[in-house]
DNA sequence: CCCGATCCACTTGTCTGACAATACCTCCGC
DNA sequence: GCGGAGGTATTGTCAGACAAGTGGATCGGG
């Protein structure tokens, strides 16, 4: 509801597409990106693929140090902690907010809807978590913009960025405990709706944390069944197994 | 003590020299910058200051839209309120995490001496707010960073330029009662070495309150000074004035 | 005299092509 | 087997060019 009916420039397309194939696993954690695979993948001109790769370090989902390539990084452990840290501080500041106004935006609440219809259709089978995942952060991102500081949506974003980066290299299968999180979203949405800032705040924490514990769970489970990766030394060329 | 030794490109170096301008005033709020202008005046090529362009709108320190000339935002009340809630929640957990540690970095030890000397010697004189802004910014600053989480710290550093620019755009004279913020600067900085978390957050808390109230003192007595401007919508052309 | 439409200068978006500097990889000699 | 030299790949930066869009100025009509 922000840029609708927008030009959309040619990097941006750029960067939109390559920022989908990062989230989505495509390009794989540890890979190397270069300026003209990119130029060459989409058909640009180098300048408008540098410009895009630009874009996406700074949004995280790209490393880069000076002259050498850029490359998707790989989240560990301490990455998931610290991003839902942060994540929880801004998002918890958002909803107390949006509960000081009171109000419910449509957004959330049809993102809530089609979590809703997601988790029925997914019951036993479990088809690509990607539309879950995807209706699940429409559901926060709907939130967070429905506040009304513009800059704290911006912070928002940012964090975003990577913590779809690393839900993507985490989950990428199932989305665990479907129905507490929709019955956790609806509990901040009353709250919400209810104008009670603290409740607002305090549910939107213990729904982040929460969210974070499944991942990291998850993220224990499958590292532990790889073989070692545990001191500082060695996970240099040893981490670009086949994620 | 992050980028020590590290090859300074050039548009880093275009963006670092007119994101001082900006802070600084010499290109005055509401005036634009086109491509051109900086690529000649740099003696750089026009992509070259482009990039360096779409840093600074990535900052918040230039506004641009679609086809237009970037412009210095000129930034009203309600900014200067979001820009200092936003940055008191950021902050807040910051210090929060510094007092967990409980050690205070040297950086902000030897920022909040040269906040004691300059308030000394600008004791009845007030020869340049400038060193002033910078000294407090500069300890704010290093408590982030001293911080563990290096994405709070970007995001502390996001808000932090819109913060210059309007610490810049309204203050620019005199910061106010300099011994309180010294005073206030050494509470949070026992807190912090107390250990004593909560009341870290509640001081660094109120700090930012205090200040963001100052700056809005500041910015009532110099606007209703001026002529109009109090409905939502003249402020079009009527704001341009000289500034 | 005022209002509207057309035209033009300016600015941005993007491309091509190129060269220098730096990093990585390979190969050769010891 | 190991260390250093060279080549290749990649990035940083530039110059010049053209298309597309914006804003203001000019001109004509009412």
């Amino acid at each position: 509801m922000d840029d609708v009916l927008s030009v959309t420039t040619l990097p941006r397309a750029v960067h939109e597409a390559l920022r989908e194939s990062i989230i989505a696993q495509r390009v794989p954690p540890g890979s190397t990106v270069t300026e003209k695979a990119v130029a060459e993948r989409f058909g640009v001109a180098r300048p408008t693929a540098k410009a895009a790769l630009e874009r996406l370090v700074a949004e995280g989902l790209l490393r880069r140090t000076a002259h050498k390539t850029a490359r998707v990084p790989e989240l560990d452990r301490d990455d998931i902690v610290d991003l839902y840290a942060n994540r929880a501080v801004v998002e918890e500041a958002a909803l107390r907010r949006l509960a000081e106004a009171g109000e419910v935006p449509d957004q959330a609440l049809s993102a809530q809807r089609s979590l809703i219809e997601a988790a029925r259709d997914a019951g036993m089978d479990h088809p690509d978590a990607g539309p879950l995942a995807r209706a699940d952060i429409m559901f926060h991102r709907a939130l967070v913009e429905a506040q009304p500081s513009p800059r704290l949506a911006r912070l928002h974003a940012l964090l975003m960025g990577e913590i779809e980066l690393c839900i993507g290299q985490v989950l990428a299968h199932r989305l665990l405990a479907l129905g507490d999180v929709v019955d956790q979203h609806q509990g901040i949405l009353d709250a919400v709706s209810a104008g009670d800032v603290e409740l607002a705040g305090r549910l939107t924490r213990a729904h982040i944390d929460g969210a974070r514990d499944r991942l990291l769970t998850y993220f224990d489970e499958t590292r532990l069944a790889l073989p070692g990766a545990q001191s500082t030394e060695q996970g240099e060329e040893g981490s670009r197994n086949r994620v």
